[in-house]
DNA sequence: TCTATCATGTAACCAGTTACATGATTTT
DNA sequence: AAAATCATGTAACTGGTTACATGATAGA
């Protein structure tokens, strides 16, 4: 799988956008963020632009006009070219196809927790759990609010990402549970698991 | 929450590791390896030498002495400070506590999965389903073997991994049923929602 | 009228990645 | 003994972020 020259995911909404109409950058993070897509891609002002760019360098988009009124600074208007669609529906096709290797902030965490006393690791997943339930909370409700107004197909990522917080929650409720009763700080007998162990220390040469 | 000085988790892994003895770059990315903490944390040989770097900017670790023998180029061991353990440990409940926002790619595609036809996004979904299913059985199997040399404490990211995964496919397959029998194409009556709409057009001026 | 915020963009900086280098081992 | 791979690192490049700039509108 071969590299794409314009990696940013907001390079994906940038074709998806300029695919409905021609628009300058400003407008097209403004408009990401009225449809809540901020949510799901991140956006830097900053970004937009050298995303822009990239597009423009791999004939994926191309410069259509130039606004120039007194109100503003000069606008460049961008149109999506018959290879960016082609672009756009392939990037999109992998992106649901094709999982992708992420390393979450947490799995970290997780790895090294063993260099937290037990007490100290059930507090600080239980307060995980606590900040967790309320983002559960706010995007339920926010799904609920914005569903009246927009079709449920374009909830889908949020829907999806409630899914897997719910997951998460789950799961460390389990975690905190096997905590307390011992599980991991009792095992096979005497052995006391919780302590930094070197699983094999054998050092390269 | 100010910015951590360091903030690849590359460096969460070297403090670690130092805090067991002094090592030199290369000997960190090979233990890194063994312990199967390249599954949740990705290295990059080449970023192991510019963590290492930042992290002697900031005076989290230092250099302890220079190997030079005829077998291998110089190299440079390090040492964590006592600074460096303090940040370790409160980065490492940090990222215990605190959720970190994060924008996996797949959440991008679900954001635009409207601009493919309703039967190539099913198709879609369950090749990404059998691919998922597969990385489950995967991780399963490598928790089952390693289980036998190490301790279970140090397999929480596994698990954790493996748990996300899981819920994953589950939600696709009720998505995708949800697709086949008309929940997102037919709705209230005879509107076909499954196109692109703008959901409120109102551009910004 | 003063201050804040919006609208829009430029430009410098930097973390991190990729590509390259090089002498030892190991494999064929 | 040629080819491949390991061990170890340097250096150039670049995508992306942060910081800054500036005129217009709106709120106090």
């Amino acid at each position: 799988m071969a590299k794409r020259k314009v990696s940013n995911l907001l390079a994906l909404a940038v074709l998806s956008l300029l695919n409905e109409r021609p628009m300058h950058p400003y407008e097209i993070g403004a408009v990401m963020r009225q449809r809540g897509l901020a949510d799901s891609i991140k956006i830097n002002t900053g970004s937009l632009y050298s995303v822009t760019e990239a597009l423009v360098r791999n004939q994926l988009i191309e410069p259509v006009e130039t606004l120039r009124d007194t109100k503003h600074p000069e606008r460049t208007v961008y149109a999506v070219t018959p290879a960016g669609r082609t672009e756009f529906l392939e990037w999109l096709r992998s992106l649901i196809r094709t999982p992708f290797k992420e390393y979450p902030q947490f799995a970290a965490g997780l790895a090294f927790m063993g260099h937290l006393a037990p007490r100290e690791a059930v507090a600080l997943l239980a307060e995980r759990c606590k900040l967790l339930a309320a983002d559960v909370a706010e995007i339920r409700s926010a799904i609920e609010a914005t569903a009246k107004f927009v079709d449920r197909l374009f909830l889908i990522e949020q829907e999806y990402s409630l899914t897997m917080r719910e997951a998460e929650v789950k799961w460390l409720h389990q975690l905190i549970e096997r905590i307390k009763d011992g599980t991991f700080t009792e095992q096979k007998g005497e052995q006391s698991a919780w302590k930094i162990t070197h699983p094999d220390p054998m050092r390269p040469h």
